[in-house]
DNA sequence: CAGTGGTCTAGACCACTGA
DNA sequence: CAGTGGTCTAGACCACTGC
């Protein structure tokens, strides 16, 4: 397998977290193999974690995973900061529509309920990390989006709305990214993320918001405690 | 993308959960392309957890998803009957052995000490679907080995040393699998999974166990709760 | 515009599975 | 033992990136 060489490389070969590998056709013709043989090396090494790709722009070394815990009243970039890494989030879209069924679901709500939607894009050390979908309960945060939403909802719901997370339920599982998040996420379509869902409840337990992240696979190791 | 065309002849094609696809020279033959294009969206699909290999076996549809929450105090095999399946364990070695540096930090021991080491496989339905990894602190379970061990933990500690979870620390991230746990779950060395790990205390708040799960990354949705 | 990654063709050999 | 999946060769074209 070439795997291994190649493997052998990045982590003793003195290559640096977020560094470009040289193309495809240098690295073939440096390991004596074609492209195809090449490339599917590189995908095992991407399924470890070990490399990752931009959509046409190349293979990088990975940096380290971000530690994430869904259960705790997560705030990114408090979450990113603690870690000793920069955080940036980037609003692409934010309007009031008609809920999804699926949204509906998660939510509790009737058929058609408006809701704001929030598209997002967060990153870390400037390599977008997740796509996020938030879905709010319009009801709880009168005029949502006039506020600043390039922050964290958490810090945008206690300074104007008093409001806080107060208990989380989440899911998660490997899907393959397509469309909206495999484009933002700069992945190829069809590539591995994880989808995390977090529907989150006030001090009243009532579900005021939920999101769907969905996550670089090679971005974040979970963690959460209970007992 | 012949993506598209494969994922549409699977989801209403009238191909049921568990059925083996035809030969990849068929299929490649059928969809007019060639091998190597047609696995590329075979992998896409497994990607998505709609169709799954068994090692130089073939391709199958992919059946349903177990609802896995770590934080429970989880039993194999009352999880996944209640969902209306059928729970095998088979015990592939026990013994004890020196905790691994890996090991001794989950477990907060000294170097060395030894520990009940157990590899189990389990399966949903005949399907494996997880390569477990138990290590044990044998001073709370003396003579451990000389017990059914292809049960649930949970319930041998139930029975035999009135013991059980209290509380549950775990992490996640995806992985490439291989080695022992490729070769158990029959997946190609460096095809993607999921590693679960916990460490369990008891009533008292002590360590008594930690374990590895090496899951295939489509048997599962992981979710939980707390506040 | 040069070079790149994404996608694809048309073959081949080997080790293993399952009858 | 036939057929299969795993792996590999040696090319090709296109759309996009980045200069």
């Amino acid at each position: 397998m070439i795997r291994i060489a190649l493997c052998d490389q990045i982590e003793h070969g003195g290559l640096k977290a977020g560094s470009k590998l040289p193309s495809e056709r240098m690295l073939s013709e440096r390991f004596g193999t074609t492209r195809v043989t090449l490339r599917e090396a590189l995908a095992s090494l991407e399924a470890d974690g070990l490399v990752y790709r931009e959509d046409r722009r190349g293979w990088f070394v990975a940096p380290q995973r971000l530690v994430y815990d869904p259960t705790r009243n997560a705030n990114f970039h408090t979450m990113v900061t603690d870690q000793g890494r920069s955080p940036a989030t980037r609003l692409l879209s934010a309007s009031l529509v008609p809920a999804t069924a699926g949204v509906q679901r998660l939510l509790g709500l009737q058929p058609l309920t408006p809701v704001y939607r929030l598209q997002r894009l967060r990153s870390v050390d400037n390599r977008v990390v997740v796509y996020v979908e938030n879905y709010i309960i319009p009801e709880y945060f009168p005029g949502l989006l006039e506020h600043n939403l390039e922050r964290s909802l958490s810090d945008v719901y206690r300074e104007h709305y008093s409001t806080a997370y107060h208990r989380v339920r989440f899911q998660l599982y490997p899907v393959g990214l397509h469309g909206d998040s495999a484009h933002h996420l700069k992945v190829t379509t069809g590539s591995s993320g994880l989808l995390v869902t977090r529907v989150n409840q006030n001090s009243e337990g009532l579900v005021i918001d939920c999101d769907l992240e969905y996550w670089r696979h090679d971005a974040i190791v979970i963690t959460a405690e209970t007992g």
